[in-house]
DNA sequence: AGGTATTCACATGAAACTATTCTCTGAGTTAGG
DNA sequence: TAACTCAGAGAATAGTTTCATGTGAATACCTGT
């Protein structure tokens, strides 16, 4: 019965007509061939970066702007421009491109450092090595390389954050000490105010040139949008309207075309699915909604254990009245320990797990004085009550099952 | 009434501790010559 | 004597605890009118 349907269901899944032509057009490892809205960034950025290629140390760079501006894009866009030129051409070329976000690989100094190094062929344990040792092993194969080795660091200031900015001023002073080669940085940030509290040497050694990438608005959105739909989607899927509400959307937030794009393709998955011969504006809201819920689910369930117990706890304060304080949710929180066998942690712990919660953005803060009753933080929730019920459900279920 | 001092209930920060995972080193052991 | 094993020292890292200090405004307490 159920293999037959299954069957059925595969059968019907292959014969069907598939809304898309190529869906790894909307994907976010997609890199477009021609950058739109970026002419001002792409030439100075290609302009201060051109000295490479004549093997000569360009100034180092620090871009930044907000999420799905376009910098990443922008960056291993020239940076593929640039490595097919030196291909063609034969001329030597080092670029190592490195996310400083990915965990467990670069998100720490030592990480970052033996990451490094791995791209010329070190591999280096996760463990065990005295830092120092790490950047010898660097050191000693960059030195190989003899010429310019240029280093882009995506998102540092995630880096930064976690870890301080020796690892900046160590990279910015290794060329002292290189004989035969030199190294040259680029930096790439969300965040423009990290900056304020980094070593003023390493400041004005990292940002010896800097690039702004403004958000995109809502007409270069749409824009975007159409242009990457017409490759992705087959012809006069799209209904109209559908990209003009999938932009506003987004351009009403921060202009992250990333977002958007996403937003675009789960539309046209959903559409897909319901079997709709077309994509609807219905199917953004479907797709916003979903987004949203998915992004929340897969936080609540990745989570440690205590993080869950924690934000079961706000979640079950919520309740009694409107505004949640942290003395209310550590002391239901100890009830909570008590009840499923935890030991629970000090109240200081779980203020910062309480700080981690708004970081992630499912809930919001703000520190308040209630006079002579302490000060304490007012805790809200920043997700939509809809799926309230349902997160409470998969965290009684996680917590409950060990 | 108006002004100052207290006080609450946490926030916020820094440092230290714990446990885990991993490398490296050198001593001791074993097996083969 | 070379190869192997294994314990111990030292590192990195994540998660936590301990200790210390900060803080905004509702109240308590004065003070002079």
């Amino acid at each position: 019965m159920l293999k037959k349907s299954l069957t059925v269901f595969f059968e019907e899944f292959l014969y069907k007509e598939s809304l898309f032509v190529d869906k790894s057009v909307l994907l976010a490892s997609y890199i477009p061939e021609t950058v739109y809205y970026r002419d001002i960034e792409v030439n100075k950025i290609a302009a201060i970066l051109a000295p490479l290629l004549k093997r000569e140390k360009p100034s180092n760079l620090f871009i930044y702007g907000s999420t799905g501006s376009g910098k990443t894009l922008v960056v291993k866009h020239i940076i593929d421009n640039m490595e097919e030129v030196s291909k063609n051409k034969k001329i030597p070329l080092k670029i190592v491109y490195i996310n400083c976000k990915l965990k467990k690989v670069a998100d720490t100094e030592y990480r970052l450092i033996a990451q490094l190094a791995s791209f010329f062929g070190k591999s280096i344990p996760p463990t065990g090595l005295p830092t120092d040792e790490v950047y010898k092993i660097f050191y000693n194969a960059v030195e190989q390389e003899r010429g310019i080795v240029l280093l882009v660091l995506d998102e540092i200031d995630q880096l930064i954050k976690r870890t301080g900015d020796n690892v900046l001023y160590n990279l910015t002073r290794i060329n002292e000490e290189l004989k035969n080669s030199q190294i040259a940085l680029v930096g790439v940030s969300n965040n423009i105010t990290f900056m304020e509290n980094i070593d003023v040497r390493v400041k004005s050694s990292l940002s010896e040139e800097d690039v702004l990438f403004p958000p995109y608005n809502a007409f270069e959105i749409q824009n975007i949008l159409k242009e990457r739909a017409k490759k992705a989607f087959k012809e006069n899927v799209i209904e109209q309207g559908v990209i003009e509400k999938c932009a506003a959307y987004v351009a009403r937030e921060h202009g992250d075309a990333r977002k958007a794009i996403e937003l675009l393709r789960v539309a046209g998955e959903i559409a897909e699915r319901s079997k709709s011969k077309t994509v609807l504006t219905e199917h953004i809201d479907e797709a916003e909604e979903k987004l949203e819920r998915e992004k929340i689910f897969d936080i609540v369930r990745t989570q440690p254990k205590q993080f869950q117990v924690v934000l079961f706890s706000i979640l079950s304060t919520k309740n009694k009245n409107l505004s949640i304080y942290t003395g209310e949710v550590y002391e239901l929180y100890k009830r909570l320990c008590f009840k499923i066998g935890l030991r629970p942690l000090t109240q200081r712990r779980v203020s910062h797990i309480i700080g981690e919660f708004e970081l992630i953005g499912i809930i919001n803060t703000k520190t308040i004085s209630k006079g002579r009753y302490g000060r304490t933080r007012e805790i809200t929730l920043s997700v939509p009550s809809s799926v309230l019920p349902l997160t409470k459900k998969i965290l009684e279920e996680e917590l409950v099952l060990t």
